[in-house]
DNA sequence: CATAGGCTCTGTAGCGGCTACAGGCTCAAG
DNA sequence: CTTGAGCCTGTAGCCGCTACAGAGCCTATG
């Protein structure tokens, strides 16, 4: 069994979580996670539940949650009362703005994709992808 | 007929290629676009070759193209010869880039959609989303 | 007990690609 | 000549890290 209150250094909870030691730091700065406590010669010391809100915030950033999403959330996780449709709300309008960036990318890829075709037909007299950036109109986003 | 070298702000300049003006200024910084002569009073005054210039980068910018990777368009676009199949390769690297882009934020919209639907379920005891960050394994990409 | 060397500490600076000032100068219209 | 729009430089900020430098801590070995 696990000793009781098992206090963890910075490098153990970055292999458990994989996050980087640096950005650990980093979320302690802008204050993602919480100051933990120290020991005398001033190592930070970790609880298992610490490395838990890690591994947190870790997955949703893989999401693509800001750190201010992220942030939303864990206060959400916090205070679990009433937590459910706000975070909802939250996850709809990030899943609504990660569909426009594929849309977004989706005609990069086209317009791309046709380029890069069209320069290795070969038989055309200039370079179809500088032609297109020099001459023509408005290629994709905005 | 427009007149022989013809001599534009940078307001002008942004106008007609919808850059705002200070990343105008920010390309000429960085080296992506060429330092303008100036007037008396030391105002750039640009070409309206330089004006098709900053469009490509725009177009370039637009398609996710790195300033790096704009820096190096222009230049295969400067000695043209021999270009088409470097701007090729560029291009399908780029393209390569995108989809990889793609195929990630995919993986992000279908979990996101999983756990919103899941939230507006309502019959479940905890948040899916919030329960999902705090305890599931991995969930994306990496 | 000393030392090596791995871990951690703080603080600062850099990345890309802009954007936003402040505080001053120029230029064209009336 | 005055007004006011436009332009100038230089600096600092945004996000989310990442990478140092130069110091101190901690433990395993000789």
């Amino acid at each position: 069994m696990a000793p009781v209150g098992e206090r963890l250094t910075i490098g153990a909870v970055s292999r458990r979580t994989r996050v980087n030691i640096e950005t650990i730091r980093y979320y302690e700065r802008v204050g993602v996670l919480p100051r933990p406590p120290r020991s005398a010669g001033g190592y930070r010391l970790y609880s298992v539940t610490d490395a838990r809100r890690l591994a947190f915030v870790r997955r949703a950033r893989e999401l693509g949650f800001s750190l201010d999403g992220v942030r939303a959330l864990l206060s959400l996780a916090d205070r679990r009362i009433g937590s459910c449709s706000r975070a909802q709300r939250m996850g709809q309008a990030h899943l609504d703005e990660t569909r426009r960036k594929i849309a977004d990318l989706r005609r990069m890829e086209s317009v791309l994709a046709r380029l890069v075709a069209d320069c290795a037909d070969g038989t055309l007299p200039a370079c179809p992808l500088v032609e297109t950036l020099m001459h023509q109109a408005d290629v994709a986003i905005s």
